[in-house]
DNA sequence: TTGAAAGCGTTACCAC
DNA sequence: GTGGTAACGCTTTCAA
């Protein structure tokens, strides 16, 4: 293994030397600059990243906490930070939470500059002391679908969707109307659903439907909760003729447990989902649309500004615009 | 920040006292070891994972180069992984390609334990050359759905799968069936498409059907280009009855295709997909199904075992199972 | 069983 | 401009 102190040798410099063309600095000759690139170059010489970050006091490491496969709306944002990373130094490491002892256990060693540089929190509000930590420690967070303070926050507003999937469906001239999203208290702490939800009730009230309790259901995010929690709608003798779904896979779900009992969709049901997964597509999926890979990129990109600048980011919260975006689960209410 | 010294101080001992401790060593006495415990925890002291990597020449790091987001199945291999890492001390690095660049770039640079201790590489076939460079730098590869010499390998019977899904399409009496698959030539050199095929065509062959070559698309790994596609094949005056697509992602654009011109699939089209993603079971997709997750899993506890023998993995391939799993997206052929 | 000290490969400061 | 030399925080001999 080839050493910095081979090149130095080799080349007849000092390590400092290699090392300060290396880093490009300024005050090195034409002369010795070529020299030492091209005994480099013969070498085969690269830096050893491990004694570069102990040096440096950091490891050119950016972390991302992820409920990683829980939610398909992860990946595509994983994506989009990924593509902000390619070109920058930065490696991503992956800590990928599907259990809140994960999550507890990252937040409780990710506090220093070894481990990670900066660090990317998906969808999981960090508890504030945990958060507090990490930013004592000197590493810069960035929450993506996520709210706390003193950080950037990548977001949406989650209550404006959970409006404009309802009023679509109000204005189609549904007037029962269920949802189905995460329980409340679901033990991540995700909180996008119960906002959708806020939406979704404030538009009820507004329209003068009022909310039917019967019609709200909870249950972890996942196409099959959502397709038994379908079936426990439609199982009720008043059965709503829509369904606001708080995301594009639990509408997949809904969906399935519609057709599975020879519902038409949308003629018999309408379904809304949320995000705009690559599969709501393919699906025809009627749904509010948020731009979820670059949600990953701008969490990514402010991330490595603050890196750049050395100095804690600026705390702003940057909303992501929403869209509705009509397909072909969602019809006119034609009473019976 | 608190170092090891810190807390040698603190205890009264000597920084390798605490160092013994912290990695189990025997011949530490009880007494010490349970005052240098006491004082760890006092001071909330954690190692520092660079210095630690620094002095023992790895770095708690594996590296996992894939193509990403190309390929829904690598989302569910990559589960896989870190399902299979958790619990053990590794964190795990995406080296996300989208390029040949990145590829060659990572191989490049992943020659030695000072970025990564150990490396899987997914549905990318290395560069012989490539390959044997990070082996002499002393780090363990495994290749999942990608073939080398001398590492071990996850992989499927992707020929054999070729012939199941053909198979299922013939004994429907379908005697028009066409193939959409990636590329032979496609950049990153991915093969299980091009291996589906070759089963394709033996199975054809042997059952008196031969192959038309009209019936042979290839394009990017890619929904859309699958539906465009079979637009094509569609339009042709003599078109197929049943459409085998190497993959599922491909084989929801066909179906996208096929309806969206008033075909019913499978009454007027049958189609088949391979992988099983998760999407398949909702899309009632009848597919030839592998064990992805698994692949994943059992990729990382092969790394894991050659990094906890300090050994070279034995060199095995590991054949998982496929299996077809009739859905909806499949009828047998009514001769008009 | 323990402490002291020599690395591990870089960076960065300080003289020259 | 450049070389020498402390750090950086840990592991691991080597003696004792």
């Amino acid at each position: 293994m080839v050493t910095i102190s081979d090149v130095a040798t080799r080349a007849g410099v000092g390590a400092g030397t290699v090392s300060r063309v290396l880093n490009g600095s300024p005050r090195v000759s034409e002369a010795t600059r070529t020299k030492v690139l091209t005994t480099i170059e013969e070498l085969g010489y690269r830096p050893n990243p491990l004694a570069q970050g102990l040096s440096r006091g950091r490891c050119q490491t950016l972390g991302v906490v992820v409920p990683f496969f829980t939610h398909a709306s992860a990946v595509e944002r994983l994506r989009g930070v990924s593509a902000a990373l390619d070109g920058s130094r930065y490696d991503l490491v992956l800590f990928d939470v599907e259990h809140p002892v994960h999550r507890d256990e990252f937040l409780a060693t990710l506090t220093r500059r070894d481990r990670a540089d900066g660090l990317i929190i998906m969808s999981m509000p960090p508890p504030p002391a945990d958060l507090q930590r990490i930013l004592d420690g000197g590493v810069p967070v960035v929450l993506i679908d996520a709210v706390g303070d003193g950080v950037p926050v990548v977001r949406t507003d989650d209550v404006e969707g959970g409006r404009l999937a309802t009023r679509h469906l109000v204005a189609l001239g549904h007037q029962r109307i269920a949802f189905i999203g995460d329980a409340p208290d679901n033990p991540l702490g995700f909180v996008s659903s119960t906002e959708r939800e806020r939406g979704y009730r404030e538009v009820l009230e507004a329209a003068g439907l009022g909310v039917d309790g019967q019609l709200v259901r909870h249950g972890s995010h996942d196409r099959e909760v959502a397709h038994r929690l379908t079936n426990e709608l439609l199982d009720s003798i008043d059965r709503p003729t829509a369904v606001f779904a708080a995301s594009d896979v639990q509408a997949l779900g809904v969906i399935e447990a519609a057709r599975a009992r020879g519902l038409d969709v949308p003629v018999d049901l309408s379904v809304i989902g949320f995000d705009d997964i690559e599969l709501a597509v393919y699906a025809g999926l009627t749904t509010v649309r948020q731009p979820l890979a670059e949600s990953g990129a701008l969490g990514a990109r402010l991330l490595l500004e603050a890196l750049r600048g050395e100095a804690a980011p600026a705390a702003d919260v940057h909303e992501l615009p929403l869209e509705l975006v009509e397909r072909s689960t969602t019809a006119p209410w034609t009473r019976p």
